[in-house]
RNA sequence: GGGCGAUUAGCUCAGUUGGUUAGAGCGCCUGCCUUACAAGCAGGAUGUCGGGGGUUCGAGUCCCUCAUCGCCCACCA
């Protein structure tokens, strides 16, 4: 049992192995070194029904990738998502689940397409038209190809455990299938319809964009009043009608002008709010508030007089004539014209506005669209047709000041103007009125529940639990909304919408079809399309368009279909419409298996989905919970019968160092693989997983590395933008992203990197070394069970506190305490195993009496630390972890063979014996709960704190460390005996001897003191001492422990503290109060004492 | 306008159910290349826990209020 055991070879290539290892954690190594081991052996990859060693059924657990978009790489937000995700999945594939991490992308639709679209337009030359609709779809092909490529070239660098074999793409067959086949069903049960909506038109894209890719920006702009003239006003009303509007031409389409019925009572509520406010306001706020109250008053006695006529005018059917098309328009009634906004009267366009549009359905007005999809004015803007929106604007002007209904000098007002722009061309957006596809989210007529309510249960039952539980809130706050979902875009890139009608809609030849449909159920469905309100220029009465759905795999139909003068519809979805479906459609929803061509993808089947469906736990940012999370439910409800996952784990946003959001367009992203590249992927994921809190968005000040002289610059909001940056310290330029002409591109790039990255990387570093120690002391390991008796202090310590961490780390985890995680093993392995037990360990390993039973807690120790840490940093605990088979291939494994005849405390359990050819396999380690000894961790504390001291007062008298410098300690004889054990380690950590202990020590003429509660240490400083400096930290202790002695007895006496606290906190504090007043009695003397030497 | 979150050391952040004298990393100061580690070791300095009220024997922690910052949703003829 001792190193003379193994044979010569054995320990030569032991040592070499260790003697080999660089004294810095080669982070590229180890990562280029194993994640090729871990993919080729297959570790990645999960089979429905896999059973463990025992032929027990794995119980499964999977998280699927929020498929990142292909319309870029993946930046340090994503690398946050997917490192979580990981550290679930490799802690859960240790603890013995049949693990399942599916991976995938997102063709993100207008995203992708725009920013090729931009692409070719810039290198190019050509327009999408000019393109045509094939060509553009196979370069964007090309492009998701190549970007699907680099993403997952990332997860794979950041290490992710990913099922590679599976992977999906939201538009690939199997994914297109699911999207198709849900569409259908949800056509044939009406969920589905086609309606008129006001969209937020992209003129540049010529595509409806969602709200959510519409962003507003402060322009200036005008508001222009002007007058309608009204047709035969009667004596007494006025011949004109003024309104107020900041977009004239729209006008064209004015079906209506409205004022408000009740003008006096809404005058009223509005003086009313104003009053309740100013009651309340602040007195810096009463000003403004009451300036508004006078301006209110002053209009109410102006202006309630002419709407009240006007609102008489209205309920008597009176018209207007709207200028320049010269068309009647009726003046209503209607609460959305406020009298104390604008003139009080509102022009109502249904057709190219949202509110417009809801008055006009109230009141049953046409709906005139006046623009064409590349925003231009179209056949109904009479003389304005072929104009764009802003060329309109300025004619229609210049037309009503000719016509004297506008005076430029005094109709027209400045004003700051809020627009929408298009997130994706940066143009402006322009309210349009247009056919578009929706899913009915509220209830149905029919009694069955609607899908907005399905996936609200879900959530308030408690079947889905989102943490941090607050965000429940916004997602039931949407859901209860119950909005319509537009799932229509006019895109090319994406799902094209399974809809076939007639091209010609004049005919009527849907009996032949509804023959086809009806025998063809399965497959196809069919709408008689929505009545609908006549369009300008349509004939009144209801025009009906016939509507064929087809479900996945008809492919013949279609074409029957197009025989017979179908076409199918132009839309595609929206791309969240496939995101939906992901949890299930990547498992293979709706099977079964499509015969799929050679060397495609095998298409999953049922037993996929019914092993891994539902999933874990769906891990994302918090922006994406309506739009994502909850429409994940609905569709998992809806098509599978179940949801889609039982956790929702919503994590923190990655900002910089102005707490603003990471973006390439910003030029404050960081590209994780610069990161990995530095710090390696271990650090990085550490790092992010330890800023990874439940309240507190993760900010990483962002700075630039200079390519030659590696000195860091600030970023700033200004240089972030430039393309190429001055280095501060060496003075030489290099480029950033926005590099573009040749000669910023020659420049080296310089990296964004963080120095938040370090703390991990000094943490990796700390381990590589402690690891170096215990393989270099791990020579002629043999393995075999411990016996209690063996256990020195330190292995009684380290055991206990590895049982109390194993416990936090797993716990942690398994609440989502990403950064709680992180903190327990950082605090442990640096603090505890590097500082104390490693340090203590080093005298026994060289002791061959002692060595064997060290070297197997010190093995044990490592071993289980490795497999903690594993999740997290999976790289480093696999590189140590292979050394360490090498040194101790059968560690621990003895100890259930030694454990399985004994009961009590005769051998040491040591548990579990983990010889698993690679760390990633290995059981994840289960606390020992009988380690743990509160005895021997309150022995253990004192002793620190006794080395603190005397580590303190070394530095403090400036003695050099290795000036040997001896002690004796006063304290009763139960405190001696439990510290005089501890003398060899006082002796190797603070090169202190204790030479007396004990409650009648004599303490020395020259003698630096501290005391702890029931101790007092006085070191011999016999001609060491520095009496001055010893005096100034005694009379710092003096005034702390008079300090803090006066607060105590002033709590114990006054106030009502000893009435009513509780007697454990009472005693708590008396005995406190005691100790301190012992310790105060301890430092007089050694002022005293001090005061003596100077004399 | 509605909702959510934050404000703790120079910087970035921890701080479980209220209970001694509020912590970490970086940075700073002092001393060390001590045979695992200078990406290290030993020691040190640094705080009116955003302001103001309240509840309580006791508040960084609970309540109210104000201020500042950030995010989400809605709206702005």
């Amino acid at each position: 049992m001792t190193m003379d055991s193994k044979t010569p070879l054995e320990n030569q290539s032991a040592s070499s192995a260790a003697r080999e290892l660089p004294k810095q954690y080669d982070h590229q190594a180890a990562q280029n070194r194993w994640y090729p081991v871990w993919e080729e052996r297959g570790y990645f990859h999960a089979e429905p029904g896999a059973t463990d060693a025992h032929g027990q059924f794995k119980k499964p657990f999977t998280i699927v990738i929020p498929p990142p978009n292909v319309t870029g790489a993946l930046h340090l937000g994503h690398a946050l998502n997917n490192t979580l995700q990981d550290i679930l999945i490799r802690s859960k594939r240790m603890q013995g689940y049949n693990v399942l991490y599916m991976p995938g992308t997102d063709h993100a639709g207008i995203a992708t397409q725009a920013v090729v679209e931009r692409r070719i337009l810039q290198a190019e030359k050509q327009s999408r038209h000019e393109l045509g609709r094939e060509k553009l779809v196979a370069r964007i092909w090309q492009w998701k190809d190549e970007y699907e490529a680099r993403i997952i070239g990332q997860l794979k660098q950041m290490g992710c455990s990913c099922d590679w074999q599976r992977t999906r793409f939201t538009l690939d067959e199997v994914c297109a299938r699911a999207v198709q086949q849900t569409f259908f069903n949800m056509f044939k049960d009406g969920y589905i319809y086609r309606g008129k909506r006001l969209v937020n038109w992209d003129t540049y894209l010529q595509t409806a964009v969602s709200d959510d890719e519409v962003f507003h920006e402060t322009v200036q702009g005008h508001f222009w009043n002007f007058k309608y003239p009204v047709i035969d006003p009667q004596p007494g009303e006025p011949e004109q009608v003024t309104i107020a509007t900041t977009r004239p031409e729209t006008m064209l389409g004015d079906t209506a002008v409205a004022v408000h019925p009740d003008p006096a009572r809404a005058l009223a509520e509005v003086e009313r709010d104003l009053r309740d406010k100013l009651a309340v306001a602040a007195a810096k706020e009463q000003p403004a508030l009451e300036k508004q109250l006078a301006a209110l008053l002053a209009r109410r006695s102006t202006m309630l007089p002419l709407l009240e006529k006007l609102r008489d005018m209205a309920l008597a059917g009176r018209k207007l004539r709207l200028p320049l098309v010269d068309r009647e328009i009726p003046l209503i009634t209607d609460d959305w014209a406020k009298p104390d906004l604008g003139t009080g009267c509102v022009k109502i366009t249904p057709a190219h506005d949202p509110n417009d549009y809801e008055v006009g359905r109230r009141h049953q007005l046409p709906s005139i669209n006046i623009m064409n999809p590349d925003g231009t004015i179209n056949e109904y803007g009479g003389a304005y047709r072929g104009l764009t929106m802003a060329a309109a604007r300025a004619k229609v002007v210049e037309d009503l000041t000719a016509l004297g209904l506008i005076n430029p000098e005094t109709d027209i007002e400045d004003r700051e103007i809020e627009l929408a722009h298009s997130d994706r061309s940066k143009t402006p957006i322009e309210p349009y009125l247009s056919d578009q596809w929706f899913v009915k989210m509220g209830d149905r007529d029919d009694g069955r529940p609607g899908l907005a309510q399905m996936a609200t249960d879900a959530v308030s039952s408690g079947q889905v639990q989102i943490t941090p539980s607050r965000y429940a809130k916004s997602y039931l706050d949407w859901l209860g909304e119950k909005r319509d979902w537009c799932i229509g875009r006019q895109l090319w890139w994406g799902h094209r919408v399974p809809v076939w009608r007639l091209a010609d809609a004049t005919r009527t030849d849907k009996l032949k079809v509804a023959q086809l449909v009806d025998s063809n159920k399965a497959q196809m469905a069919y709408q008689p399309g929505m009545s609908r309100q006549p369009e300008v220029g349509e004939q009144s009465q209801t025009r009906v368009e016939p509507l064929i759905c087809l479900g996945p795999g008809s492919d013949l139909l279609a074409k029957e279909l197009e025989l017979q003068g179908y076409e199918q519809d132009p839309d595609v979805l929206d791309t969240w419409f496939s995101s939906a479906l992901w949890p299930h459609s990547t498992l293979g929803w709706p099977g079964p298996r499509l015969p799929s061509a050679p060397g495609e993808p095998a298409n999953p089947d049922w037993e996929t989905l019914q092993n891994f469906y539902p999933t874990s736990v769906l891990c994302t940012s918090r922006d994406i919970i309506t739009l994502w999370v909850a429409r994940m439910v609905l569709t998992g409800l809806y098509n599978v019968g179940e949801i889609p996952f039982r956790d929702v784990y919503i994590h923190p946003k990655i900002l910089d160092g102005f707490g603003e959001g990471m973006s390439k367009s910003k030029g404050n992203g960081v590209d994780p693989l610069d990161v990995m590249e530095k710090f390696g992927a271990d650090a990085m994921r550490f790092s992010l997983a330890h800023l990874t809190t439940e309240t507190q968005d993760v900010r990483i000040p962002v700075e630039f590395e200079c390519p030659h002289c590696q000195a860091r610059i600030e970023q700033t909001k200004k240089n972030r933008v430039l393309p190429t940056v001055a280095c501060k310290s060496c003075g030489q330029e290099f480029s950033t992203q926005w590099a573009k002409t040749p000669a910023e591109l020659a420049l080296p790039r310089g990296a964004v990197v963080s120095e938040r990255f370090e703390l991990a990387r000094s943490f990796c570093n700390k381990l590589w070394n402690a690891a170096r120690f215990a393989l270099m002391n791990l020579e002629g390991f043999v393995p075999g069970p411990v016996a209690d008796r063996e256990l020195a202090v330190e292995d009684r310590w380290i055991l206990s506190r590895l049982a109390t961490v194993t416990q936090q780390v797993t716990e942690a985890l398994e609440r989502f305490q990403f950064s709680e995680a992180c903190r327990v093993l950082y605090e442990f392995a640096w603090d505890e195993f590097c500082s104390f037990y490693v340090e203590m360990v080093k005298a026994r390993l060289q002791d061959p009496q002692q060595a064997a039973t060290a070297q197997r807690v010190l093995a044990h120790a490592l071993d289980t630390l490795l497999r903690l840490l594993h999740p997290i940093t999976p790289f480093i605990t696999e590189e140590v972890w292979q050394l360490l088979a090498e040194v101790a291939p059968r560690r621990g494994l003895d100890y259930q063979a030694a454990l399985a005849g004994e009961t009590g405390s005769a051998g040491a359990e040591l548990p579990p014996p983990p010889s698993a050819e690679s760390v990633m396999l290995a059981p994840w380690p289960e606390a020992q709960r009988a380690r743990i000894d509160p005895e021997i961790e309150a022995r253990f504390g004192t002793f620190q704190k006794v080395l603190a001291g005397l580590r303190e007062i070394r530095s403090r008298q400036n003695i050099p460390p290795r000036t040997p410098i001896s002690f004796v300690v006063r304290c009763d004889d139960a405190t001696a005996k439990l510290l005089r054990p501890m003398a060899a380690y006082f002796h190797s950590m603070a090169g202190a001897t204790a030479t007396a202990w004990g409650e009648t020590v004599s303490v020395p003429a020259f003698a630096s003191q501290f005391t702890l509660p029931g101790l007092e240490v006085s070191v011999d400083l016999a001609g060491l001492i520095d009496v001055a400096a010893e005096q100034a930290k005694q009379r710092k202790e003096l005034d702390k422990l008079t300090g803090f002695i006066a607060a105590k007895e002033k709590k114990l006496s006054q106030g009502t503290f000893a009435e009513k606290a509780p007697p454990d906190v009472i005693q708590k504090e008396r005995d406190s109060l005691r100790e301190l007043v012992e310790r105060l009695a301890a430092v007089k003397a050694a002022i005293e004492n001090l005061s003596q030497l100077q004399k």
